[in-house]
DNA sequence: GGTCATGTTGACTA
DNA sequence: TTAGTCAACATGAC
């Protein structure tokens, strides 16, 4: 699930369930999510402080624990908040566990484990450390957006999910907004047009406000998206057409050749 | 047994 | 230097 606009509804979640709670203790269920971060360590700062407020950047979210104490989450491919009123035994993978006082419980479940959770000073550090681009929804402009296209080498999938290009954008959405653009994913981002990613860049705010708004539920989302029909043979949504999967940068990459033809 | 899966990183190659 | 491909990470569903 998690891409960018995934991310943002559990941001959203994140704020409306475990904002302001005084934090009872800190249960490791799989410290390999922990990466580095010393167990001990993340249990001593976070007893007995609050979440204060959130922040998205791409596909990470980073959650204010302090004056300089941010936690950094990573979702990885599986990864998710779930939220318990009370002291109820988690379902599926719970990885990390926030107890807070008042019997709730914030779980981080994380079923394959490719998810990261680490603690920073400030956003930034890690922004910096990933080499992370501006975020695709909240800090790329038009003529930026543009200037990305022009100057890449690389295919126009690619450059969408290259997280050092712009950030948030991952396979899934990727997919999606070429699919709504009409461009072939395997064309090189250079050799479209300048109304061609004026296009691209309107259809990139639409597609992830959209799944925003519907809370990226497949079942709200408009008929015509393409993210429920991810399977070769079945029919386009938009004209009928047979899907088809391709490799592009190691990634499935599903398309319609009608409506996204090769050329620009 | 095999393939595939919403992510990231590092090795290797052109 | 820039990109593409592939494998690895860990787990599960066909």
């Amino acid at each position: 699930m998690p891409e960018l606009p995934d991310v943002e509804v559990f941001k959203e979640y994140f704020d409306s369930n475990g904002l302001d709670k005084p934090i009872k203790e800190v249960e490791m269920r799989e410290e390999a999510v922990l990466g580095d971060l010393q167990p001990r360590v993340l249990r001593n700062i976070l007893k007995g402080e609050r979440f204060l407020s959130s922040l998205r950047h791409g596909k990470y979210l980073f959650i204010k624990v302090g004056d300089a104490t941010w936690l950094s989450v990573h979702f990885g491919m599986t990864g998710y908040f779930d939220y318990y009123q009370t002291e109820l035994e988690p379902d599926g993978h719970p990885r990390v566990i926030f107890h807070f006082k008042d019997g709730s419980q914030m779980v981080y479940d994380c079923q394959r484990k490719l998810g990261e959770l680490d603690l920073l000073s400030e956003p930034a550090e890690l922004i910096e450390e990933k080499n992370l681009g501006p975020d695709a929804l909240k800090d790329v402009g038009q003529d930026e957006f543009k200037d990305i296209f022009t100057s890449s080498r690389a295919m126009a999938k690619s450059t969408l999910m290259n997280q050092e290009t712009i950030a948030g954008i991952g396979n899934i959405y990727s997919d999606e907004i070429l699919f709504q653009t009409g461009i072939h994913p395997r064309i090189k981002a250079s050799r479209l047009t300048s109304e061609k990613i004026t296009r691209l860049y309107g259809k990139m705010n639409q597609v992830l406000n959209r799944a925003i708004e519907r809370e990226v539920d497949p079942e709200k989302l408009p008929e015509d998206y393409l993210l429920s029909h991810r399977t070769p043979g079945t029919p386009c949504p938009k004209c009928g057409s047979k899907i088809e999967r391709v490799k592009v940068s190691g990634r499935s990459a599903y398309f319609c050749p009608e409506c996204q033809k090769v050329s620009a």
